[in-house]
DNA sequence: TTTCTTTTTGACCAAACGGTCAACGTCACG
DNA sequence: CGTGACGTTGACCGTTTGGTCAAAAAGAAA
């Protein structure tokens, strides 16, 4: 496939700052609000050398998009057509909760993209992500049909999961202004989603 | 309090129309992102035209902001403590739903700023949003308390009822991506998330 | 040390940005 | 019809934007 990056140390490191850096303003900003300027502050890089790094803007974006597809189809893929229903849902809802807490800039960039329109992740969404979501509701659907979850549309369930739990990340300020500062919202949300989705899913 | 504005028909039609077209570019590409060419491209005037009724990009953002806040408030300010605890909530989840649909953009505007950190929505969110929530969330906890509805958290019921209703106006063009074109998205939803509170809320 | 490659940077560029202003139309109303 | 307030615009300004480039500095290999 594609031929091996070849890097060396500094390169590696390097590119790994400015990412972690774009990750921080384009996840702050969006694609057209986040500036060379600031990613390359952030990095602690001089714009010019950061451009020797990566050779655009729309790059260092397609770059941090690219990577972060995988781990977010990641705790879905995980999903056992073979495992307790139940149990395979409530996992899937705790990775996704967990990813809000230890990601929240990656989770905050997916939602960018999206609420912008996806201008550049459509392929993606149509692709992978579609094909995977379609296989594992066939799974779910599976288990409707059997009796051993309650009879509810598969795609929707997926849909409730995602904004359930990314709802912490994404609207962090929110939650947080309304809950106050001595509350922790992540770790109050594990027991109330683990309920909700028993309940939904209970026969 | 304020003075009557005393606007010409002139002066109340271009106003809309930038408000409209700001609404539009906002909702899309975030504060920053967007540019006051595009605007008053969008609304039909030239770009000093545009700032002959709005003194800065900063006035246009605000004003569309706290026209916001008061429709945004709305569905959960109808919710009444004398209904039928879920009927109530029931009702709110439709009418949150129906505004998804009726005003997509106005939710992503809201979107946008939220997870930008509500750089100059801070003081709202502590501020109006907090006290209504924490009004309706005593009346949720009363019926809780008195085995009207099964024991759930009022707080995080509210944020599920946000993230489940607007993600179908913020995650559109992935919802659309997945369920494909015949599908309407909102229309599904109805049935499915109604029966997700109902479940939820059943004792 | 020498040589060659990789890395870093100050100076620079054209385009786009938010915003101003003087001048010019257009409108309502007496 | 005249006149004063209202509405519109082309030209312009200083700054910021994404991106370039030649030249210098730093590493690696001999």
């Amino acid at each position: 496939m594609n031929a091996p990056p070849r890097r060396t140390r500094i390169q590696e490191l390097n590119r790994a700052r400015v990412l972690d850096a774009a990750l921080e303003v384009f996840s702050r900003e969006g694609f057209r609000g986040a500036t060379l300027d600031e990613i390359a502050r952030e990095a602690g890089l001089s714009k010019p050398n950061l451009l020797y790094y990566f050779a655009s803007k729309e790059e260092i974006h397609a770059t941090l998009m690219e990577a972060l597809m995988t781990n977010w189809l990641d705790p879905l893929a995980e999903l056992r057509a073979c495992g307790n229903p139940l149990d395979e849902i409530l996992g899937y809802v705790r990775r996704k909760l967990q990813m809000s807490r230890d990601f929240p800039r990656e989770s905050r960039l997916f939602a960018q993209e999206i609420v912008q329109g996806a201008p550049r992740m459509q392929a993606a969404l149509a692709g992978d992500l579609k094909t995977l979501v379609d296989e594992k509701a066939g799974v779910i659907a599976g288990w409707s049909e059997a009796g051993l979850i309650a009879d509810i549309d598969p795609h929707h369930l997926i849909f409730s999961v995602w904004s359930l739990t990314q709802h912490y990340a994404d609207f962090d300020v929110q939650v947080r202004a309304i809950l106050g500062e001595k509350r922790d919202p992540i770790d109050e949300a594990q027991g109330f989603l683990e309920a909700l989705f028993t309940r939904l899913l209970a026969r």
